[in-house]
DNA sequence: CTTCGTATCT
DNA sequence: CAGATACGAA
């Protein structure tokens, strides 16, 4: 079942980064791979084109450290709202900003300098979600990575809640909704006030009550809807009270990783032809190194800086957040696969020590 | 007195 | 469900 080509060739990515020069790296090795790929140098210029469209992207790729608007803030909108995979990149490696952007929405963490072999990979991060939504592979063979070729092309409601006068129930046309949606990231999720929102938006007619009303609905949605990090809470309080390696159920299931339906890349994903290959790149499915951070356990790894020799180890899934079965998964998946064990977060003890930081070498 | 946040209503 | 209203807490 190997994948068309079309599947990699037209991944889509969205890099935003400061730093002109990194842009222009990353545009290169991303041609290279044969990803689309466009960059921004400002958060809200990424923002702009993202809620102008869906469906333009299948991935986003951004520096954490951005000073026209909060990087996290996008992160969470996009992961949550727009549903894009997104990968956070950063030169600090400590283990708190890999945890915030995990956190907060990001599937992956690059800490800087990048490597090729982590953009040449990076394609897996959309494959992943594909399998996660149950995307058979027929569906994708017809040519289309982004299943909702759809456009939004809605009837558009015309009343605008500019010229209707208050006390009318407003009607918030999708051109609303963005621009309220931007308005909230823009303003920082929480200094995000009704008033502040109903300035900025600047839409007459509008009152602070209905903004008030819209927020509301909006932070629920925020954090029911999905919050993975909500889960993924969830999942460490009973991960550490029971420490349970449960393969079935979803028990530690946190991040974008669901161990339940384990949506792992088969070894015949990757097909000969794969288009992300250097000419002289040797089809062995084996050699995609496979790295995890593992957080539902742990154990002060070695060193702090065990978390930085991920960046040569190259590959598949890095910084995963992945249960113990889904590791064992992986090692039957990827027999010769480098799968190494990087407990991350403080609080969650350690089942048991045996091996903080071993190297699987499989 | 104004604004927020939350619950509750429609 | 999406938006409005009510009302106590800041």
């Amino acid at each position: 079942m190997a994948l068309p080509q079309q599947f990699s060739t037209h991944i889509r990515v969205l890099v935003i980064d400061h730093d002109i020069n990194l842009l222009n790296a990353i545009e290169k090795v991303c041609y290279k791979f044969n990803y689309k790929v466009k960059s921004c140098s400002k958060v809200s210029d990424a923002f702009n084109i993202l809620l102008g469209k869906k469906n333009i992207f299948d991935l986003v790729l951004i520096e954490a450290k951005m000073n026209d608007m909060d990087s996290y803030g996008f992160l969470q909108h996009v992961t949550q709202q727009i549903n894009i995979p997104v990968i956070m990149m950063c030169d600090d490696g400590s283990r708190s900003a890999v945890m915030k952007a995990i956190d907060d929405g990001a599937c992956d963490y690059w800490i800087k300098p990048l490597t090729e072999s982590l953009i040449m990979n990076m394609w897996q991060h959309v494959a992943r979600k594909l399998w996660k939504e149950n995307k058979n592979i027929e569906l994708m063979s017809e040519g289309v990575i982004n299943t909702s070729v759809k456009q939004e092309s809605v009837e558009k409601n015309n009343d605008k809640p500019e010229s209707s006068t208050n006390k009318t129930r407003v009607k918030w046309s999708p051109e609303m909704n963005i621009k309220f949606i931007r308005t909230v990231v823009e303003l920082n999720i929480d200094k995000a006030t009704p008033k502040k929102i109903l300035e900025r938006m600047n839409v007459p007619g509008l009152t602070r009550e209905h903004v008030a009303s819209k927020l509301q609905k909006y932070r629920l949605e925020l954090k029911s809807g999905g919050t993975k990090k909500q889960k993924k809470q969830n999942r460490i309080a009973e991960a550490t009270t029971e420490s349970k390696i449960s393969n079935e159920s979803s028990e530690f299931d946190f991040q974008a990783y669901d161990a339940s339906t384990l949506h792992v890349v088969p070894n015949n994903f990757m097909p000969t032809n794969f288009p992300h290959q250097p000419n002289n790149f040797s089809h062995q499915p084996n050699n995609v190194p496979i790295k995890f951070y593992q957080t539902d356990s742990e154990e002060e790894t070695s060193s702090p800086a065990s978390i930085n020799q991920q960046q040569d180890c190259n590959g598949f899934g890095t910084n995963s957040i992945i249960n113990p079965a889904f590791i064992s998964t992986l090692n039957a998946q990827f027999p010769n696969a480098q799968v190494r064990n990087v407990y991350l977060a403080q609080h969650y003890p350690s089942p048991n020590s045996n091996d903080s930081t071993s190297t699987y070498d499989l």
